[in-house]
RNA sequence: GCGGACGUGGCGAAACCGGUAGACGCAAAGGACUUAAAAUCCUUCGGCCGAAAGGCUGUGCGGGUUCGACCCCCGCCGUCCGCACCA
């Protein structure tokens, strides 16, 4: 006798031992099959794995364990994206070292993830902050510079004056450092860049391709890459306003960029960017601006400032002449709101047509010229107040324009200042912009990779020689102290110069952990090559990443580094392919109750008890039974308490559980909604299964029957939901719809659990014996994937002596899911009346007759005659009146 | 401000191409078993009328297209997310 209850512990310690033993999922190196290569995106060690991750890796661990039974030869492997900042907090607060904090962590939730019979290779483990790894990272830097790919220039950082380092725009909160809370300065440093702007048009254009990824994301990274075509006009400036400028060598000319070409006729103003070149000009005779310009740059940094800052600027005395009139001056100002980093760093202001030169306008009285007439507007008519006009219209008050489309007049404003020359070049030109910056990498920290470089005096800037390599973090440092660890150490950063041997200094800026996440995927490949960072045939047989999963939170930086990256690869011949991932699946978030006590203080899931009161819902203290406020569901953080420990779920009700809850109910794509009772109807769920496959095995009895030739009409039946109820999980999980899936699954438990029921205990024929053992194995298979352990003891208690997790997903007989009748709804004006059973391939006037001879149809057309029959084959049949 | 997504029972949701709205689960109520509890099993479960059969109504709101609309179109309301002085 099997026992009546599954013991989830016992169970999934055995199933992981057996796993591990038979090396079940390390990935062949010599397999025939066709490859698939299933990622979730690693996780920093933290130090414990939460609820998101258990959610993240159920889901990853689905695709491989299903892609595995339908006969792939599945990469499914795991690392650690282990640089970071938390290692070197920790390693002040606790003064140990951040390699000891980060290794340590990594074991504690290895084991963690062990404990959830994940089917990953563990054989592939990798951690970014292992030279092993970080050795090939800085080949990758050394290729990418000499293919031209790194750029080293002066730029400006978020600067922490307490912490004495670059803090990334995520870190500074209110213009403040979000450490020690000093206000950030704005630096130039000289800094090294890599030129993912290099690659802006092909990281535009190649997100069409990717028709596997969410369209939010594409459209994420369209914006971010923010492509715009415009023109590039140079103005001159007039002679007798240039007094004002110092020097002989004064500027001439006022380069701008716009968009909007047509407009030009609707110019009011010029403005440049506070730190324009032809702004500090100005200012050097004008103490006035020069404090303006001091003025916007303390301003510069804070989110919030910019969101509130008023158009403010400053008459520099400048004036240039209009391109189309010589007699037509336009004054140039300073602005706060012109970015020096985009375009030009200065524009033309047309007030009517852009809703930031009408603000500015509206301050310095400059006045307004409508030059686009919207479509059903009288010109005459057409004012502007303090909503300035964009979209379409024909063109007004424009000259040789008046009459065109705004696109023809661009067209035609392109072409003449094309044509018109000031000084020997064209006036203008029509120019693309892109809001895509390149990727600043330096980092004044001590954890991450060090960057291979070496500065002499006299040679310069020089790659460390790839027999150097790595450049190893040295061990002795300290964290006493602000600042970088690695610029402070006493003999690290002295080196000899590897070209003339004079004493030099080694770079000692790390790079930014996001490199580290930008090419794992691509070591996971050949982790074991010592050589180079990949085995190119080795990755291009597995890459792209078949099925990429992981939050949201990343669509932007790390999927759009990735895929840069990969095209840098392949330049320096360490991969043949664009794109890294051609498959991605975003998850939702686990969220909870959050919980307060009378005092306002945050408190833990684990510290309430739910109970009612008056038919509500109330939470009380575990301790002292006080109330306590149920708040607003939200993410699961520290901060407000309200995590649930996979390990004491784990604990408690065991992995499969855990997972099972994880994929059950929400689309995963949404918020997951973490609850006591949920987590325990799942567990339900596995004994409820469990139960099932015993009884399925005693009505099949020890022996199973061979197929038999002949099946009678309740063995059918049963092989009919079986295989149709598989071929619809198939579907499912291919749609990654787990949570249907999960319905699907329960919907052939319940029909089985009847079926077992109906049946006389008796007598049972060896066909009906045969349907159900078939049954028992496909429902097996259908849950395997979400709970492994289980599916195991059901597997094994089901007569086979092999693993699930090694077994070929059961053939569906497709002949048995086309029934030969189908019963399809019959409507009466849009009303369901009556359903009809007739043969699957009835011809539209068999139905339509056998329609209209229903009782309930008769009834509902009350003796008036049908006016029209409309049928649907094998859907439905609508009996209009 | 710009861009996007979403809105269905007490709750999480399903409905794949415009074709039976609410599958499946949770919660709840009633019952069986039990000394009792847990576990398990059975029944009910969008709203209104009705003993039932059945009828009417119903997918944020208002219109439209269609034999037929959660789905398509137009106009609102609400929630969430992303970007944000990008010329």
């Amino acid at each position: 006798m099997r026992p009546e209850r599954y013991n989830f512990r016992e169970s999934e310690r055995k199933w992981q031992k057996t796993w591990s033993e038979r090396e079940v999922f390390a990935t062949g190196k010599s397999d025939w099959r066709p490859h698939y290569y299933v990622l979730e995106m690693f996780p920093y060690p933290s130090g414990r794995i939460h609820m998101g991750h258990v959610r993240n890796y159920a889901m990853g661990d689905v695709v491989a364990r299903y892609k595995r039974a339908r006969g792939f030869n599945v990469l499914h492997p795991m690392g650690w994206d282990a640089f970071g900042m938390p290692a070197e907090n920790a390693a002040m607060q606790n003064s140990t070292h951040p390699a000891k904090w980060t290794y340590a962590n990594i074991d504690a939730m290895r084991a963690q993830l062990k404990s959830m019979g994940l089917s990953l290779d563990w054989s592939r483990e990798i951690a970014t902050c292992d030279p092993s790894y970080y050795k090939h990272q800085q080949r990758l830097f050394l290729d990418f510079l000499s293919a031209g790919l790194v750029a080293r220039k002066k730029s400006k950082v978020n600067w922490d004056p307490v912490d004495h380092t670059v803090l990334a725009n995520e870190q500074v909160v209110d213009g403040r450092g979000w450490r020690s809370g000093a206000i950030v300065e704005q630096r130039e440093l000289t800094q090294w860049f890599l030129k993912i702007s290099d690659y802006s048009e092909e990281l535009l254009t190649g997100l069409d391709a990717l028709d596997r990824w969410p369209e939010k994301v594409r459209l994420m990274q369209r914006n971010w890459i923010g492509k715009s075509e415009g023109m590039m006009v140079r103005f001159a400036i007039d002679p007798a306003s240039r007094g004002k400028l110092a020097g002989e060598a004064a500027a001439t000319e006022l380069e701008i960029y716009t968009t909007r070409p047509d407009t030009l006729f609707g110019a009011k103003f010029m403005a440049v960017a506070p730190d324009h070149p032809l702004a500090a000009a100005a200012a050097a005779h004008d103490p006035k601006l020069a404090e303006f310009i001091e003025e916007c740059r303390r301003i510069g940094t804070s989110v919030a400032a910019i969101e509130t800052a008023e158009k403010k600027g400053y008459d520099t005395g400048l004036r240039v002449f209009h391109p189309f009139d010589a007699n037509w001056r336009l004054p140039i100002y300073v602005a706060n709101f012109i970015l020096m980093d985009y375009g030009a760093g200065a524009i033309f202001g047309c007030p009517a047509h852009d809703q930031r030169d009408l603000d500015f306008v509206n301050v310095y009285g400059l006045g307004v010229t409508p030059v686009v007439c919207p479509p059903g507007v009288d010109p005459s008519t057409l004012t502007v107040g303090k909503v300035a006009v964009d979209g379409d219209g024909v063109m007004i008050n424009s000259r040789f324009l008046d009459g065109m489309t705004v696109e023809s007049a661009k067209a035609e404003v392109a072409r003449r200042l094309e044509a018109h020359t000031l000084g020997n070049r064209p006036q203008g030109q029509r120019q693309i912009n892109y809001k895509l910056r390149d990727w600043g990498i330096s980092r004044q920290r001590y954890w991450g990779c060090p960057i291979p470089i070496i500065h002499c005096e006299d040679c310069g800037t020089l790659p460390v020689p790839a027999a150097d390599l790595p450049v190893r973090l040295p061990d002795d440092v300290t964290f006493d102290a602000p600042g970088n660890p690695l610029d402070r150490h006493p003999t690290w950063k002295h080196v000899a110069c590897p070209r003339c041997g004079q004493p030099a200094r080694r770079e000692t800026d790390t790079m930014d952990t996001f490199v580290d996440s930008s090419w794992y995927f691509a070591r996971f490949t050949d982790p074991w090559n010592e050589a180079a960072p990949t085995t190119p045939e080795v990755a291009n047989s597995w890459l792209p990443v078949d099925q990429y999963i992981g939050g949201i939170e990343h669509a932007i930086l790390h999927l759009l580094y990735s895929r840069f990256f990969t095209r840098a690869m392949r330049k320096c011949g360490h991969l043949g392919l664009d794109e890294p991932f051609a498959g991605l699946f975003t998850q939702g978030m686990v969220v909870h109750e959050t919980y307060r006590d009378a005092a306002g203080q945050w408190v833990a899931p684990s510290e309430v008890r739910i109970g009612a009161e008056a038919g509500e819902r109330r939470a009380f203290a575990l301790k002292g039974d006080a109330p306590i406020e149920i708040g607003p569901i939200e993410k699961m953080s520290k901060s407000k308490r309200n995590t649930v420990d996979p390990d004491e779920i784990i604990a408690s009700y065991g992995a499969d559980t855990a997972r099972w809850f994880m994929l059950s109910d929400s689309p995963p794509d949404r918020d997951v909604i973490w609850t006591e009772a949920g987590v325990q109807g799942a567990y339900k769920q596995t004994q409820r299964l469990w139960r099932l496959t015993c009884e399925i095995e005693r009505v099949v009895g020890a022996s199973r029957p061979g197929k038999p030739t002949n099946f009678s009409p309740e063995a059918t039946k049963i092989r009919q939901i079986a295989h149709a109820a598989l071929a619809k999980i198939e579907d499912d999980v291919e749609g990654l719809r787990f949570n249907v899936c999960i319905a699907t699954i329960y919907q052939l438990a319940n029909s089985l659990s009847a079926a077992i029921g109906a049946i006389d205990d008796a007598d049972i024929a060896d066909d009906l014996r045969y349907a159900f053992a078939e049954a028992g194995d496909m429902l097996t298979h259908a849950f395997a994937p979400m709970m492994p352990h289980l599916a195991e003891e059901c597997w094994e208690a089901l007569g086979h002596g092999t693993l699930v997790a090694q077994s070929p997903w059961p053939q569906i007989d497709r002949s048995l899911i086309v029934a030969t009748h189908v019963t399809m709804p019959v409507q009466v004006n849009g009303r369901k009346r009556a359903d009809l059973t007739i043969e699957r391939d009835a011809d539209a006037k068999a139905v339509e007759a056998a329609a209209l001879a229903l009782d309930a149809v008769r009834k509902a057309l009350d003796n008036k005659p049908a006016r029209k029959v409309i049928v649907v084959p094998q859907r439905i049949v609508n009996v209009v009146v």
